[in-house]
DNA sequence: GACGAAATATAAAGCAGTTTATATTTGTGG
DNA sequence: CCACAAATATAAACTGCTTTATATTTCGTC
């Protein structure tokens, strides 16, 4: 796992946004490289807020930044977490607006921060980062509009299979996940109660273990195949 | 309202996706509507289908089109419907994916169609352009994050309101708003029951009037206000 | 190794949505 | 204008989530 330990727990990703620089090829990418300043942000430090009106993008070269808003009870809620060679910022510089969620450094964090004008250069000059923005922006719109039909057709236990899996699959091989319920639960926006809840349908089922901070899945085949009957 | 009868009811757009061309400076405009070719569809006609592999950005010149997608037990669920002057195709082209819902034409619709090689050549050529497309998708990229947010965090008698007054802002005046319960349901994805229950209370409220296909709001101002302390 | 904080598990009452069912109102076509 | 289909309204039983509460387990620390 590339995210480094928080509060001694590790953090797994809960939803892969579209990755910037693995889609990129070694030129584009060191001509990226040779652009902006390195930022570093230690654990925990935030990076922004929502409603800030900074303007530039950042490609995260080391750690992870963990997306999310307060409810209207003082809640948070978790978007997303993104880890190394992914990048955000898009919002602000494409389409005027001010940062829509507080972002937050999880782990030794450093940022590669690209100012409006080096991007809008960089836009016009080189046509394979072109095309590579549009990519990552597109697939996020598409990350996000799967989530909302998810959420809007899947019970809980579903969407949260789905998402061990995805865990899963980003620590190839390792059967434990190491996250915490509470966290679970802030990602997926539901209460604790009702994602223990959750949890205890796929124990009963054999499907995963749980424990202090880790959930175990002893077979992806069969959480695979579970889900698969779940969705008809 | 620029969308025209369908079944004898006109159907109000729901969600406002970011428009494409308005943004766009005269001359620009100017040089799309020299590409591509204009194609014609009739009220109702399915203009592609989830699962469909074809690559083409379009943009409405006149019309509108429905996003929508079936659910597990074959109901039917809308994503948006997309007026006059807006544009779709951004999953394929830049994600390269399928289509990821299908699209109809409601009412006498005329669609602009710009192939792949078009659209590279236009965002390689044309600064304008590309800055344009990127802020359409980059639009569409926080309506649908707000969709999220919303149906997270906001019971539905709250989005039902948002929804109103976004509808009836785009038809500046007019308090009667046309359009029937189901196909209000089937946009924000809930029971017909549950929807007739929403309006219910806002009729209790006083904030609208209903009936057999349309639904009066006396007060803009009455409804905004409701909804800003209803949102706390 | 005992203590306290953090994390997990589970129960119970409440609420917002679901499906199913029935009645009523409204518009349309013969 | 009458009959029928479409749309709306409302009730009742059920489900999945919420909040609140309590108990238990686990881990870190002193």
């Amino acid at each position: 796992m590339e995210e480094t330990a928080r509060d001694g727990l590790a953090v797994a990703r809960p939803l892969v946004l579209g990755s910037f620089f693995p889609g990129l090829p070694q030129e584009a990418r060191a001509r990226i490289m040779a652009m902006g300043r390195v930022e570093h942000r230690r654990d925990g430090a935030w990076i922004h807020q929502r409603g800030d009106h900074g303007k530039f993008f950042s490609i995260i070269e080391r750690g992870a930044v963990r997306f999310s808003r307060l409810g209207l009870s003082g809640e948070v809620r978790v978007l997303a977490t993104l880890g190394t060679g992914e990048a955000f910022g898009e919002l602000p510089l494409f389409a005027g607006v001010p940062r829509a969620y507080d972002a937050q450094a999880i782990g030794d964090t450093m940022l590669r921060i690209l100012s409006h004008d080096e991007m809008d250069r960089l836009l016009a000059e080189d046509g394979e980062v072109r095309s590579q923005v549009l990519r990552h922006v597109s697939r996020q719109l598409l990350i996000v509009l799967e989530l909302l039909e998810d959420e809007r057709s899947l019970p809980l236990r579903a969407r949260l299979g789905k998402s061990l899996l995805a865990m899963l699959r980003q620590q190839d091989g390792a059967a434990r996940i190491r996250i915490r319920q509470s966290d679970l639960a802030e990602q997926h926006a539901v209460s604790l109660v009702a994602l223990s809840k959750a949890l205890a349908e796929l124990r009963g089922e054999g499907l995963v273990m749980t424990g202090y901070g880790w959930i175990d899945i002893p077979s992806e085949r069969a959480l695979t195949q579970w889900l698969e009957a779940e969705l008809d």
